[in-house]
DNA sequence: GCTGTATATAACTTACAACTGATATAAAAT
DNA sequence: ATTTTATATCAGTTGTAAGTTATATACAGC
């Protein structure tokens, strides 16, 4: 799964965005995901598994508990590809108004009828 | 739908990719995911009409062409969740490398046996 | 006015991700 | 030891997004 893909889902986002705060416990995330969301426990254990899977979160046991953490890292692909490609057309985009200023317009589009 | 859950799909952000470089036509478009994806013309119509009505292509007709570009304003929703959080988790981050220095972790975690 | 391209839409099918309820596992509390 | 709490896993169901084929629309060239 695509990281893209994995922020694809809101509840994985949302579930992001309760991890970016610090570690907190499991339950905890199942219970603010629960009522929002109105989804199980199950639900919301397979939501943190994905996360888990996909390099987007850690697990840490502390006791019967499970506290789950952001993994930044994760976050590479994503700002990476769009970093990237922002490049590209604004590249694109600047060339296209170089081109104007340079009144080349009319002649490669056909110009005034 | 939502900005991440349009980027989910490797179809549509392959078309990105291809749009970033500069306004090209659906024809354009169609050949090189058809054969990059294996997927028929309709399919890849589909897509840009996604793409379109989420506000991350622009259409403009050039005879029978359809001449598609990148919107790039679409993109800032993902930039600011990015952002957002990217912020938050680096300071609790921040914030526990100095709860940490101050050598507090001790009494708060039970420490020893 | 036809014929051929270019693209979009319609009707239908299908794979799969995201659920649910039930149950397993393991630690905590009694 | 038993019960309770916390979380994960299993088996099964289902909604929907992404595809297919067939067809409509509209421009281009003859």
């Amino acid at each position: 799964m695509n990281a893209f893909e994995i922020l694809g889902d809101p509840v994985r986002r949302r579930i992001v965005e309760l991890l970016a705060d610090g570690e907190i416990p499991a339950g905890a995330v199942t219970e603010v995901i629960g009522t929002e969301f109105g989804i199980s426990q199950p639900a919301v254990s397979a939501q943190l598994r994905v996360l888990r899977e996909a390099g987007f979160a850690a697990v840490r046991p502390q006791g019967a508990r499970r506290l789950y953490a952001i993994r930044p890292d994760a976050f590479d692909e994503v700002d990476a590809w769009l970093t990237t490609n922002r490049r590209r057309w604004t590249q694109s985009l600047d060339a296209l108004d170089t081109e104007i200023a340079r009144g080349r317009s009319r002649r490669e589009q056909g110009g005034k009828p």
